[in-house]
DNA sequence: ACCTGAACACCGTTCAAGT
DNA sequence: ACCTGAACACCGTTCAAGT
């Protein structure tokens, strides 16, 4: 697509350097962060893991990145630009709806994402940028700005929670919650919800369409 | 309350112990770690942070605690259960509302608490309890079991995530805001009005209204 | 039973060199 | 400009002693 002599070559030199050679940036080095949350867990994501990750010295990825903060914030906004942004012409409660089930979605592939956005300010190009396109689609729908900022608000925390909550009971928890059913009487079935909550996301999608429709209806 | 001499030497003697010299009991432990994280961050809870602030040495809570993931699910489920369980015979909305608005208070105040539940378990006995008794209180509503779950999980989910968005955002980053406005054209009043989240719960308030509601006019 | 002391295998990050 | 190497001040936790 970018096409040419010229940009195959770029294409072979990158891949080159990301693999082997440090020749390191940004884009690959969120990457590599990513993949090694995904694989290993938020809290082995170190940046001497990510170092190794990235074959090179523990001290390589500070010239590109602050530290371990900014890493976090890129990761995070990097993953939030990959979100297709809502469509201002389409009708807002499908637009709105779509976009918070995609970063649901997102959350649940990633486990470590959802963590990692706990305690940060989300605040990166990205995110404004999606903030942006979100809002305006609530807005089109006759929302005054304040009402359509507390829609956003309060459905990224709603998607957030889920998320986390979903997310940090896994299959061994799930099969752990079997065991616990006789021991707990009448808690039993309650448990087995809760613990289906991973992975059942129409629970989820449920109280979104809750929430969204009932700032929609005015 | 529990009166008599030996009522007075326990308390004494549990005061002495906890401020000087050793005598720890998981009691002290997790409200000397809250206090830690209260004032300090979460990041900065460490084992031998919570040692120093014990006066003991870094490894004198592990006789009492398994470690640092056992130390947070107490103080997690130690902090839920200082929430006053809802009234099954109060009215359903009343009594979630105000149980749900209370766990937003708390996790306001401790905004440690809010990341520390993210990516855990919450399956401690006090967790459990308060889980039985909303659920319990959304079934008296009329809800069937499966549905009063989903509410119970939505909700909590709202209010954890509504709460990690409020308090990732501090005051030092509301000044931020400001300054940030003339540069950001069109988003200064979305921008200012996100950062205003964190003083004005009124948007979590209603936002719960919302959901309860639409759950419990069915 | 309950606490200490020393040790191990890790962290994030600074700082001075290398190329 | 970009990366390395050595170092510092931390972590969580094990393990062998002390009382």
């Amino acid at each position: 697509m970018v096409g040419g002599p010229q940009g195959v070559e770029q294409t072979i030199c990158k891949e080159f350097r990301m693999a082997r050679v440090a020749g390191l940036d940004v884009a690959g080095i969120v990457a590599a962060a990513l993949a090694v949350a995904d694989r290993e867990g938020l809290d082995k994501l170190t940046m001497r893991r990510l170092s190794t990750e990235l074959e090179v010295t523990p001290m390589a990825a500070y010239h590109h990145v602050s530290g371990k903060e900014e890493l976090l914030d890129l990761v995070i906004d990097e993953s939030i630009g990959q979100l297709s942004l809502a469509d201002p012409d389409g009708d807002p409660l499908t637009e709105l709806a779509a976009w918070f089930d995609a970063l649901h979605d997102m959350l649940m592939d990633h486990p470590a994402l959802a963590q990692a956005m706990a305690g940060r300010r989300l605040e990166g190009p990205q995110a404004v940028r999606a903030a942006r396109s979100i809002t305006a689609c609530a807005q089109t729908a006759g929302l005054e700005v304040d009402l359509a900022i507390e829609l956003v608000v309060n459905a990224f925390g709603f998607t957030l929670g889920s998320g986390l909550y979903a997310t940090s009971r896994d299959a061994v928890q799930a099969q752990k919650g079997d065991r616990d059913l006789a021991g707990l009487g009448a808690d039993g079935p309650m448990l087995a919800t809760l613990a289906s909550a991973r992975t059942d996301p129409s629970q989820f999608r449920n109280g979104l369409k809750r929430l969204l429709q009932s700032y929609l209806k005015e």
